[in-house]
DNA sequence: CGTAAGATTGAATGGCCTCAAGGACAGTGG
DNA sequence: CCACTGTCCTTGAGGCCATTCAATCTTACG
């Protein structure tokens, strides 16, 4: 039914399996490699080989419905775990969104915490983090408005991926809009509406169509809220 | 701050520790009781003591923004776990709808394996299920349409806790339809029109306001698909 | 029987979507 | 260097679905 990709197969313009951590003597299940823009980490109902540790670059998990319409589940950030299983297959598709280093660790290692104890706890937490994340997005989708959805994302990725910009912070956000109307539950002209919405009311400024100053926090804080 | 409820006060009024399972001999860390109606188990905010298996009746975990909006994040049904933590707090309120009997299984049996092998695998696999759920709800949150949504819940509701009604399946939704809304991320409303809509189509009889026939489950599945 | 809470139904508004066109930008080849 | 092309983003106009506001009906229970 679904195709797997080979990890060994499907880096090779880029592999580089960087087994660095001189406190994991076990090469087996620790592989690092790198991914390019656009490729594909594994697809939903994928056998879960591997579940993965993002170190750096962008990931995507989305979900389709039979008829097309989809659903982005998260962005994935270094420092981040993509890929938990159930019932022992993925139940997204994951797709590279900005070039990623990633680490590959055997599922094994969730199930089985004799295997490599430390990992397994990080395993744990990054699962219970995920639910307690998935809780706040549900508040998003169906508590809030176009624009508080856009403002919330804004802030919150401004706060994990934003860089000293002047005297504000910017962000750079290399997903298509499209993702983040999926992301939001909104249409890409929404999105793109509440965009110049935010711009034209002195909250952001757009360096481009990607690179988001933040000109006010308080404002965009304000616009985030409920009333 | 927030006031934790102490277990053993709490259910004071139906309390029957029934410590039954012959396998497990570590009384501490395994407590039955309980919680009737309009009962609440925990708060968002509270220390996560506990993690809590389902063993009967029905109970709602929400969660509220700031202005009182609320989402209800899922109903628990016998088998089900509640109260998975992040940080060691619990993120959702958890209510009782239908007097229920529950068990109390302290939270270090999820974060350490050594205190109950056998219950650590259950809750971490219920945690990993937990997540794929999650991802449904998304997907009927901002894909689907008021009657998509309504049909696809009542599905999945006689498919777990309907039964046989004469020649069809009839199913008990205890929960209030403010519930059922904002579970659905509609309003009450909307649910209640939804609902007369799928009578009328013949798809569903209402014996009361709580208990739903399925008439036509054909028709009930073509209702909850896109097209 | 009376009251209150919940559920249903109706009418009108509005926020977001759909459909459609135009603009920005990068890559390509002449 | 500059059309050419494709992809993505923006903007506009109109329509629809779900909401809001409000009234009525039903049910539970003292």
């Amino acid at each position: 039914m679904y195709v797997t990709l080979d990890l060994a197969c499907d880096s090779s313009e880029a592999e580089t399996p960087e087994i660095t951590t001189a406190s994991n003597f076990r090469l087996a299940q620790h592989r690092s490699f790198r991914l390019a823009s656009g490729r594909r980490l594994f697809l939903e109902g994928d056998e879960a080989e591997n579940i993965y540790e993002v170190k750096s670059g962008l990931l995507r998990l989305t979900r389709v419905l039979e008829n097309g319409r989809r659903q982005v589940i998260s962005f994935a950030l270094p420092g981040d775990f993509v890929g938990f299983p159930d019932n022992g297959t993925h139940h997204t598709d994951c797709d590279v969104i900005v070039n990623a280093k990633i680490v590959a660790h055997r599922r094994a290692a969730l199930e089985n915490r004799s295997v490599d104890p430390e990992l397994h706890g990080r395993l744990l937490q990054a699962a219970l983090r995920e639910i307690s994340a998935m809780q706040d997005h549900f508040m998003m989708l169906s508590c809030k408005s176009a624009s508080e959805k856009l403002a919330s994302f804004l802030l919150v990725m401004a706060d994990r991926l934003g860089r000293p910009n002047g005297r504000h912070r910017s962000v750079e956000l290399a997903m298509r809009r499209a993702d983040i109307a999926d992301f939001l539950g909104l249409t890409i002209e929404t999105v793109s509406r509440t965009m110049t919405q935010l711009r034209k009311s002195g909250a952001i400024r757009l360096e481009t169509a990607h690179r988001i100053v933040v000109l006010d926090e308080v404002a965009l804080r304000a616009a985030a809220q409920p009333d």
